[in-house]
DNA sequence: CTTTTATATTCGCGTGTGCGAATATAATGA
DNA sequence: TCATTATATTCGCACACGCGAATATAAAAG
């Protein structure tokens, strides 16, 4: 029986755990919210409406998957999509994002986000931005 | 209790379901093999080495997705990426496609393919090469 | 230290699915 | 009709996974 879950070591295993990651409705709706920028955690799961665990658990997976890159800052994590995505790997993650740009659900995903904490910051100039009250109950400039 | 699979009816259930179909190795080398081609089952799961009824069922799969289309000839069915895609899936499709090509697992099967049927035929002028032995015992010309 | 908040992980359960094996269906030729 | 071949489907099993609920961890403020 295997324990742990062993990385893709074939070319083939990991084009289908990128598939597989994929393969998951609150994944790609994540991925759709991500696009171009870098988005915390707690932006997630209340633009999506879906549950902190829920959020966290699919960006665990995407994460392992190699999808996306964590970055903390205190309290925050922020996710984005991977910089460094192999070249034809970043072609299949693309051609998922700009299918998503077509999808209602999706758009109604951004439209809570950008109503919430106004318009997505691109990646690296989210600091300015109003995020979540500090665990003292303080907010950030 | 659900007894029969609903087809998809959101966009975001749509583009759910189409990497629910790529998730899975065996789909993904079926439609590397294919590519811009037509194949016969029996062609497939002789170049992929995985048995007949195997490839069937994943053929099925990839038919019920809509990203297959299947065309009948006597005894021969075959297969090949659908037509009438919408471009947003069709994207992503070759999109995958394309990746696939930068797998050795694939390149593998077309080799295998090419060494017992010759080069990949484009589609519709498969008829004049050698495809399986008829019930009969006869070979087509 | 304690409190508060953000994020992550674990557990149990139900469900979807891939596989091998066997069987069923369909089409052709004798 | 029967035999042969190509393809499709069904069955049982094992396993991965998504979810809700609960809990655990981490960081900052007081």
């Amino acid at each position: 029986m295997r324990t742990t879950t062993v990385p893709p070591t074939t070319e083939i295993d990991r084009l289908e755990a990128i598939f597989k990651a994929l393969a998951d409705r609150t994944r790609l709706r994540i991925l759709a919210l991500l696009g171009r920028d870098e988005v915390c955690v707690c932006h997630m799961h209340d633009s999506l409406g879906v549950p902190q665990p829920t959020a966290s658990r699919h960006l665990a997976y995407l994460r392992r998957a190699g999808l996306v890159d964590a970055r903390r800052q205190g309290v925050w994590m922020h996710y984005r999509i991977s910089a460094t995505l192999d070249p034809v790997v970043r072609g299949v993650v693309e051609a998922a994002v700009h299918a998503l740009t077509h999808v209602p659900a999706v758009a109604r995903d951004r439209k809570q986000y950008q109503k919430s904490f106004g318009t997505l910051q691109p990646r690296d100039a989210w600091a300015g931005s109003s995020c979540c009250v500090t665990p003292g109950g303080e907010r950030r400039p």
